[in-house]
DNA sequence: GTCTATAGGAAGATAGAC
DNA sequence: GTCTATCTTCCTATAGAC
């Protein structure tokens, strides 16, 4: 096999595994499976991580720091906010929608962080990371129509994190379309309602 | 060892596995770790079980039946609405933070089954299984204490197991009681402003 | 039904030739 | 750095004595 830096194998693997845990669940991404996956052979493994769990920090930083930013979309300054807040909504909702697979990832993910003492770290800043996005989201909504939230924001941010997450782990498990989408209209209504007049 | 109906061992092999399962994790409740649990020998697994797939088809009808049915708690009738919605959330959250580990586990769980084709459809259960819960308990909060809620009650319900799946599985992971209350209040308001005027 | 002993394989990790 | 071969350990499951 040609030569390559270990930074580019390491890479290639952190790929292979997320692609097997996407397929298989993270239980099932064995050493064996994540080489073969990246078409190496199993030695190649170890001469590029410690161990099997420094793999799986690599992984998970990756998927962290590729998480959804939610994106407010092209959405014109001055439109108003029960849009605004309808359309980041459903931005976020078609997300999860066209990648089911990695957003189940991350919370096999975040459970699996929660039983390794080395790991349970890195999900309390992801869920720290999660929740300043939202915070930050809040806040460019309300520039951008021009309103302000009658409620603090990082309660209302907790608030709906904590909704989307709850809809979203829901949705994995029953796929049920027209119910989520209702509730999630209900949030929009929620959300309606904290514009301070 | 003395003789025993082949039902109370697989009771005792049930009980043994979720211990485990609780104390570190679903991945390492092996056959082993389960039958050293029970003080059994390793060869009792096979004779109360096919397979451990079928054990933890037992484990998993376990929890979902032991599930929290959210008690409405000793309210008096005719109490106000606000009080009664309060009453009952805090009543929830208080199950929550005395057996977080529990609940810890009923998420591995449901992440578990969605991987085992044969268990999928327990998880889908299990969750049809908590928004009835939700549902029943909206309405019984209704009639104690003489509204209507302003939205239909299954979106209703919906909503709120959402909200406070997320919550728990965000309070789990960084152990945050004042945001976790802050947000618990928030959904009270929301309810508050549910109920018809 | 109960238990010991063991099969048979897959896991993570390493040794050592190239 | 790269890869094959192998070590050790642990897994699920079974065989067969009692």
């Amino acid at each position: 096999m040609a030569r390559q830096s270990a930074d580019a194998r390491r890479e290639q693997l952190v790929e292979a595994a997320i692609r097997v845990m996407i397929r298989d669940g993270v239980a099932k991404a064995t050493t064996r499976a994540i080489v073969g996956e990246a078409g190496l052979p199993l030695g190649a493994f170890h001469y590029c991580f410690r161990s099997k769990q420094e793999l799986l920090h690599s992984v998970i930083e990756r998927i962290m720091l590729g998480s959804v930013a939610i994106p407010l979309g092209p959405v014109e300054e001055g439109a108003a906010a029960p849009d605004l807040i309808r359309s980041t909504l459903y931005t976020y909702w078609d997300l999860i929608r066209e990648r089911p697979e990695e957003h189940q990832l991350t919370y096999e993910l975040a459970q699996f962080a929660l039983r390794e003492p080395g790991l349970a770290d890195v999900a309390r800043r992801q869920y720290r990371h999660y929740l300043q996005v939202n915070v930050d989201h809040l806040q460019a909504v309300a520039e951008r129509a021009g309103i302000r939230w009658a409620t603090d924001i990082t309660v209302l941010a907790r608030f709906g994190l904590n909704f989307l997450d709850g809809l979203t782990l829901n949705w994995l498990i029953d796929r049920d379309d027209a119910q989520a989408l209702s509730a999630l209209d209900a949030y929009a209504e929620y959300l309606d309602g904290q514009i301070a007049r």
